[in-house]
DNA sequence: GTCTATAGACGGATAGAC
DNA sequence: GTCTATCCGTCTATAGAC
């Protein structure tokens, strides 16, 4: 089953937003990546805008699915923590690298990554999902599996929200960073296993 | 000496750029914004492009001046660190605090962190831009002077580029959701302040 | 559901008067 | 150095043939 023109016409357009943004990419190109005339896009898609929103709607289906896996009766944080019970600091690394790697290598995640660090300032809605798909949820995640390991006395008391801000916001700057520039990936990930270790020593018991 | 009109040009596509982007922003805007026509600022620059020229060089000779009066014999974390001899928490707090709102609030630092965070991925030129100011250099600066503090004994020695990383990274993170979301500014700045109290127990000898 | 042709608006930029 | 008038290319979108 070979996808549709409309699957396709998303995908194509997602890439070239997600480079240029919106304003700058114009439906001729669209429907050239597609392989086809631009006339042709209106029997997909209403308006340019309209693919905009498409994407959109998708990004949201896809977090959506995603939460729910991650949070099947009420936490799943206990099912990651559980991990942790016998173990030390590679297994945190591992969680920290697999964080990392998911948002930066899976192609949908980091093309809408992307183009909502570019059109964030357009409108409050863009900004919020922003917000909360790469800041706020795996902040609320973090400190859910935090809250855990201290109940369980693996990690020394504190406060989880500070904790679960200073484990990951590093995560989040190099991010930023191998958007901007993919060749730092490798000097990212040394820090980034530099960090977790460190930060292991001055949290866990 | 009221300001020029190619400084009032230069001004008000600052303005439009960092909300918008290049693309969205039309020399029209641009020519209302001023309060002239639009053919008339082609007397001043000779392209839409030479105007984000001219803003680019504008950020990169402040932030040449910016970055010299810092480090006027070599570093002046020196004289930074200095303040810290006698003191502890609050002194780290204002530290941050002083980072933090210089960067959300100076109003030229803020539209250029935008415009460079919409545009950074047309080309490597502004995503390095967006990094050397950002991130990098914040880095640096504070690497020293933790650098500084653990010769005087004043910190548990460590690994500084990744304490610099640890204490900076909230830092970054909560200017970029900030960005994304004013609103949130109170509760930034007292996570912000948690964080470091957090940060110095951990560190501080 | 694809195409060609084209409408209609708007973009950046220039010419030339004042 | 500002204006009006205007060129010309490109843009989004539609009409209508196949």
């Amino acid at each position: 089953m070979k996808k549709s023109t409309k699957v396709h016409i998303i995908e194509e357009s997602l890439s070239l937003f997600s480079q240029r943004g919106f304003d700058a990419v114009s439906v001729k190109e669209i429907a050239d990546a597609v392989g086809i005339k631009a006339p042709s896009i209106y029997k997909h898609f209403k308006s340019k805008q309209d693919i905009f929103n498409a994407i959109l709607e998708e990004s949201n289906s896809r977090y959506a699915l995603q939460t729910a896996s991650l949070s099947l009766d009420g936490l799943n944080p206990q099912m990651d923590a559980g991990l942790f019970e016998t173990i030390t600091d590679d297994h945190m690394v591992e969680m920290g690298e697999s964080l990392f790697n998911h948002f930066l290598h899976d192609e949908f995640t980091s093309k809408i990554r992307k183009l909502l660090t570019i059109e964030q300032f357009k409108n409050q809605e863009l900004a919020n999902l922003y917000v909360i798909q790469y800041m706020e949820s795996p902040l609320q995640y973090q400190r859910m599996i935090f809250e855990l390991l201290i109940k369980k006395g693996l990690m020394r008391s504190g406060d989880p929200e500070i904790m679960a801000m200073q484990f990951f916001s590093p995560i989040f700057m190099l991010l930023v960073l191998c958007d901007a520039n993919p060749h730092k990936e490798t000097e990212a990930l040394e820090k980034l296993k530099r960090h977790i270790t460190q930060f292991n020593k001055l949290y866990r018991n």
